[in-house]
DNA sequence: CGATGTGAATAATTTCACAGCC
DNA sequence: GGCTGTGAAATTATTCACATCG
């Protein structure tokens, strides 16, 4: 689209695909790599090799954010990591919460990569009484109760959320009310927030199980015959019902009879 | 591509759209829930909102699984969690090996999401001799010198990486070599694997970037003074917007003049 | 030349809306 | 009457392929 007029600079960074948005992280550590080493420049078939993505998708994404190639030469590396941090927001300082210093959290507050990028772990919270003040990772925790005024006093607008899941909700709720308008959540459960206020959530389980079904895809299409061992196991048939209708439903495997339910 | 001469339908689950697969443990675990409640039915409308997705979607998704609903009425509970964890290959039990004992691999070692559902944590492997022997979360850690040896012996298929970056890749390389198929990824690198070889990642800095991008955006927009409650915070309004483009390269925000280039 | 930037083609996913069945 | 199941439309994402420019 020939942007001739600039209507205004209404047609910002409006527009970026969400698809786009997910992947800009991983161009610039491919970038920021690069940097390290001293490279001075890459092209697209290299940084999309290291990205782990192909060069169209990669020269498509940086479309969106502008023309910052040279033809016949490539990216220059210093240039674009700075294009993409600006983009991503990452030229500011996000102070973070922590709510849940359990095991999870603790590695969370310990993680190297956090503390990279312009964030900040502003505060550790949980409601045990017996952890407050005890350093985690060289910061003090404090208690659920101050949760608010930590948020508030902090600016604090990212919270990560690593408590059990029953409290999740509760803790989100607080968060949110505070002023917190993102929030990481790696509680197995569904967080319901008001408008404008964005959650991502990071759950292992999950992982685990999209990755069972295509390890079991792979097991029934193996040419000979095999699958790598599956020692008994079998979890759950379930309540009957009246098992058989006239008509058959799903593909195949229908339920087993009972059920521990 | 010799289609097993199995079954008739050769289109058995195949076809199930990536985007589905990935929330079926979603639907899951809200039928989980459900059924500890007791509850025998569900509609499409009252999945969709416990699992945090439409119903239309949901709907949609179900039909790629069969017909296990019953118009009028909804979804029986118990069958189709049934159904759900045996198309995601639930209902076999799932060895898995976690390499790589720091705080992350220890905690995720101790997550209780991991135990459920099939998975089972079939070893802890860690390259430090001062871990060997010792017990996390009740698993003595072995050492990765044996890990070929466990992984085979076990007959592990899915592997979780949780080292340090810079080791990830001949972690992930010995796995595969051992006959690991699947791999979570905890490490922030891309990791090259062989065809056949499935590979999720969980970034939490990639997490937090694209978070960061959002929140970033939010503060550019906001209309006058709203927002739910949005106390002292106000999220660093930062360099000012000054520079209108005459027709540079990107859509605003040239480099602060000089570069490290 | 060689690699970017991008329209156009294709594929995947989501949403709509309603026929069909209980 | 109510709710599922699903074609069809709409939207979003990926890939192709090549004109363009340094």
């Amino acid at each position: 689209m020939a942007t001739g007029r600039t209507h205004r600079p209404a047609t910002r960074s409006r527009g970026i695909p969400e698809a786009t948005v997910a992947r800009l992280p991983l161009y610039l550590r491919a970038l920021t790599a690069l940097s390290e080493r001293s490279v001075p420049t890459v092209s697209s078939e290299e940084l999309a090799a290291a990205a782990g993505v192909n060069s169209a998708k990669l020269r498509k994404d940086f479309s969106y954010l502008g023309s910052y190639g040279t033809r016949g030469v490539g990216y220059d590396v210093e240039y674009l990591v700075y294009q993409i941090s600006r983009e991503l927001g990452l030229t500011q300082d996000w102070p973070v919460v922590i709510v849940g210093i359990g095991n999870l959290g603790a590695a969370l507050a310990g993680y190297g990569g956090f503390a990279s990028r312009g964030f900040r772990v502003a505060a550790l919270i949980d409601a045990d009484p017996a952890m407050t003040g005890k350093p985690v990772a060289g910061i003090p925790v404090q208690h659920t109760d101050d949760l608010e005024k930590i948020v508030s006093e902090d600016g604090v607008s990212i919270g990560v959320i690593a408590t059990p899941a029953g409290v999740a909700q509760v803790v989100c709720d607080r968060l949110v009310a505070a002023g917190v308008t993102s929030i990481l959540n790696f509680a197995p459960t569904v967080l319901s927030v008001p408008d404008g206020v964005d959650v991502r959530k990071v759950d292992l389980s999950i992982e685990l199980q999209i990755l069972a079904f295509h390890e079991q895809r792979k097991a029934g299409e193996e040419p000979g015959a095999e699958a790598p061992e599956a020692p008994g196991a079998a979890a759950v048939p379930s309540a009957g019902r009246g098992a058989d209708e006239g008509e058959r439903k799903g593909p195949d495997g229908d339920m087993p009879a009972v059920m521990p339910a």
